[in-house]
RNA sequence: UGGGGCGUCGUCAAGUGGUAAGACACGGGAUUUUGGUUCCCGCAUUCGCAGGUUCGAAUCCUGCCGCCCCAACCA
């Protein structure tokens, strides 16, 4: 034996990722800034059902980042509704936190534990003023706060005093009343276009029992109102959710305000959540498979829960993997579930030892072999290349099974396996050829025979010759027997929410078939939770729950990469493309308001204002500007102010230009009569560009000074040595050198690759701080590239 | 009186005025006693569409289009 192929080195891999992500970004700017000491996130379930692999996402990125920052993430249990939470939940939410590989160490917590503080502070927002008790019914309460298009009416309750706020907020929380009686709320904006801000509920009348606080409480406080408080108790510095609470921030923030916490305070951050096709992720679908019984449990190995992966036979490290490689975006999205399969299948390669198990008996008589030989083979248990030692004893005999799906009596074209009349190798056996078939009355095929070479022991190939297949098979008389669950997608379509009808309806009536299979015998021993690989058929794992000694049962991970029948694959819609179609269909004929565009906002600012009308005329009239610019200049009275004052004495046409183009996009919201320069000042520097005293980015970066300290343009350029070289011989040197440092660019420009023109100009503006004049450069550029 | 978000390859996803990363999938080849693994190679002249600004636009401006979220005493 030579030397063993030593480890492939990760270090390839490995060395540069470290993923970055918008919510990086954000921690990365906060700590620049030193907003926080230290980055603490938190992972923050309500105990109302288990977790599944969306949340795998949002803990790997939670725990992930906290990790990484050398911060801190908490487990926080959101156990503010009594009637839906369970301790059950509690348990096995912890459980699956852990067997993912993270560790909470002391910061366990739970929302119910602050339910005094949070009263507090609902007292004190009363007392400010902030804070009623409402008395409308829940009907009634709907009607007031309006619709999208109309604004909510104030209800009658909101002017209570804060003398009589307060009773009856005591008196809700002694239990006086009913059920749905009295409420408490924000008292915000009944007109806010934001519907949560119509004067939210911040608790409500629940005479049910807490799972861990028993009785003590019969008002509870709302998500809105107790879930930044939590963050703000437990001092989280980033609070990430997904992206359907990105309305929910503003109020987040309003009673973080109100109560009194100010900055370093945490915020909110959202992102997308995890949308995986041919399956469901709602919890309240994952519970009704679970209760009407189309799966077994919560833990039945097709559920997307964490639970059912880990029973299923994923490792932590592919779920984490897994979670690595979907990134974190805010664009909603649709994972495809072969990456998931991927992930497993890459982490179990090198993990799971190869054993041979025949899922599909077909009997083979060896009719040349011994009746009373008895030998065994050794078998290794990893392939070539995989780094790992060990093999075992595999008991050779006269009569074995192989998969009939490796016999064909009529092969397809490419065929590999056994038929009539040709060979095959037996892994770590005999090379064998058969020669007849047995069937039975009904013509189904029931025994092979076949002759087998002694010269092949092993599988070696002594003669030369080429066996193009190997099968795998076991020996007749050692077989052990096992269950052998094989499971595949839970549903037929890539987005059974979103297809017509019930969702269950779509159910895959294939997900799990069970069959008897014979496997070799050093399976008798096989642990629960270990896994292998049946070879040429999957990863497999030994049930966690079912397994024993007397009876293996085995659950099927993941089929094989099989690129010999994926050429039959199917045409496979896709998932987005399925929800939306679904979409359409149902939101047909529901009235959605539309939104104003800005077009039509600045039209209105004009209706509104005749001032503005009229420079709308007279910009196009008297300056001969474009419908389209005058449009953009008239839609708010300072910038249509700015302008003209901008344009007195000039060109109109470029200072419009320069205006909607470069100093939009600089101001953005801000109001340009907050603006430390005027339109004049501007305009003089608009001059110099003009001019060509300075180039475009020079006259950009002027912009920048004046933005921030205002100044004189012409000043500006003279202090920061922005003037415009236009001095080809200096110019050309730097085209020179630009040129001599990338050789390799050169080579490939040469080639054909001329979009590489524009990375040569903005070398050389580069070098040249900004004061190279661009036209002359590119010229220079192409003359010397071309030559 | 509506508001808040999002559109870059089949699927995820970098990119923040200067060469359209990477991964999965897919196609081809090499190695292979697993039709597996591994290794090579290929795979967006173009970023929802259309105008504009610029020497240069996925990135800036304008318009249009499409998708998601909000009217629970759920979270």
């Amino acid at each position: 034996m030579s030397t063993p192929t030593p480890p492939p080195t990760p270090a390839k891999k490995d060395e540069s990722r470290q993923a970055t992500h918008f919510i990086r970004q954000i921690i990365d700017r906060d700590l620049a800034e030193q907003r926080y000491d230290v980055v603490a996130t938190r992972f923050p379930p309500e105990p109302n059902g288990y977790l599944h692999i969306g949340h795998a996402k949002s803990i790997c990125l939670n725990f992930g980042l906290a990790e990484s920052y050398g911060g801190r993430c908490h487990l926080r249990f959101d156990d503010t509704n009594p009637t839906k939470e369970e301790q059950e939940y509690v348990d096995s939410i912890q459980s699956d936190v852990r067997w993912l590989g993270f560790d909470w160490g002391e910061h366990l917590y739970f929302a119910s534990d602050y339910f005094q503080q949070m009263y507090d502070f609902a007292v004190k927002l009363i007392k400010d003023g902030k804070a009623y008790v409402d008395s409308l019914s829940k009907e009634e309460l709907r009607e007031h706060r309006g619709s999208l298009t109309e604004p909510g009416r104030e209800s009658p309750y909101r002017s209570r005093s804060v003398e009589e706020n307060l009773d009856l907020f005591e008196r809700m929380r002694k239990g006086e009343f009913a059920d749905g009686e009295h409420v408490l709320r924000a008292k915000i904006d009944m007109a806010s276009p934001n519907m949560l801000m119509r004067d939210p509920l911040l608790y409500r009348i629940v005479n049910a029992s807490h799972h861990r606080t028993g009785d003590a409480w019969c008002i509870y406080p709302m998500y809105d109102y107790a879930h930044c408080l939590e963050d703000a108790i437990e001092h989280i510095s980033h609070s990430i959710c997904t992206l359907e609470f990105e309305n929910n921030r503003e109020l987040y923030d309003w009673v973080l305000e109100n109560v009194g916490y100010t900055e370093p305070r945490p915020h909110q951050h959202e992102f997308a959540r995890l949308n995986l096709d041919y399956t469901v992720m709602s919890k309240r679908k994952l519970l009704t498979l679970v209760k009407e019984g189309h799966v077994s449990g919560w833990d039945d190995p097709r559920m997307p829960t964490i639970a059912g992966l880990r029973r299923r036979g994923y490792t932590p490290e592919a779920i984490r993997a897994f979670a690595d490689m979907i990134g974190v975006a805010k664009t909603n999205s649709v994972v495809d579930i072969g990456k998931l399969e991927y992930c497993v299948r890459d982490d179990l390669n090198h993990r799971a030892p190869r054993v041979m198990a025949v899922l599909n008996p077909l009997k083979v008589t060896l009719t040349n072999y011994p009746l009373d030989l008895s030998e065994k083979l050794d078998a290794s248990y990893w392939p070539h290349d995989v780094p790992k030692e060990g093999s075992r004893p595999v008991p050779f005999a006269r009569t074995i099974y192989i998969e009939r799906d490796d016999f064909a009596e009529v092969p397809p074209k490419g065929w590999h396996r056994l038929t009539v009349g040709g060979e095959v190798r037996l892994r770590y056996g005999y090379v064998i050829r058969c020669y007849d078939v047995v069937k039975d009355a009904a013509g189904e095929i029931v025994e092979l025979r076949c002759s087998y070479d002694p010269a092949t022991r092993g599988g070696a190939s002594p003669d030369g010759r080429k066996v193009k297949g190997t099968i795998h098979w076991v020996a007749a008389p050692q077989a052990v027997r096992a269950e052998v669950r094989l499971y595949d997608r839970l549903f037929t379509v890539p987005a059974p929410d979103a297809a017509e009808g019930d969702f269950k309806d779509n159910l895959n009536p294939e997900s799990l078939v069970v069959v008897e299979a014979l496997v070799e015998p050093s399976l008798g021993s096989a642990q629960a939770g270990a896994h292998y690989q049946f070879e040429r058929q999957g990863y497999f794992v030994a049930d966690i729950v079912d397994h024993t000694p007397e009876r293996p049962v085995f659950n099927r991970v993941v089929t094989l990469k099989d690129s010999w029948t994926r050429k039959t694959a199917g045409p496979a819609v896709d998932a987005a493309t399925a929800r939306r179609e679904a979409k359409a269909k149902k939101d047909q004929g529901r009235p959605r308001p539309t939104k104003l565009s800005p077009a039509q906002l600045r039209a209105k600012a004009r209706e509104a204002d005749p001032q503005l009308a009229a420079a709308f005329a007279r910009f196009q009239t008297e300056h001969g500007l474009s419908e389209d610019d005058a449009d953009v200049l008239t839609g708010d009275t300072a910038l249509a102010a700015f302008y003209e004052a901008a344009a007195e004495g000039h060109a109109p046409e470029p200072v419009a230009k320069w205006v909607t183009n470069v100093l939009l996009a600089e101001v953005k919201d801000r109001p340009v009569s907050d603006l430390p320069f005027d339109g004049a000042a501007f305009a003089r520097l608009i001059e110099l560009a003009d001019a060509g005293t300075v180039s475009t980015p020079g006259a950009k970066a002027v912009l920048e000074v004046m933005l921030k300290d205002g100044g004189e343009p012409a000043d500006i350029v003279k202090a920061r040595g922005l003037e415009a070289v236009t001095d080809d011989g200096a110019l050309q040197r730097l085209v020179d050198d630009a040129l001599a440092a990338n050789p390799d660019n050169v080579a490939r420009y040469k080639e054909g690759k001329t979009a590489l023109l524009g990375f040569f100009v903005g070398q050389v503006i580069r070098a040249s701080g900004g004061s190279a004049d661009p036209t002359r450069v590119k010229a220079l550029v192409k003359a010397t590239l071309d030559a």
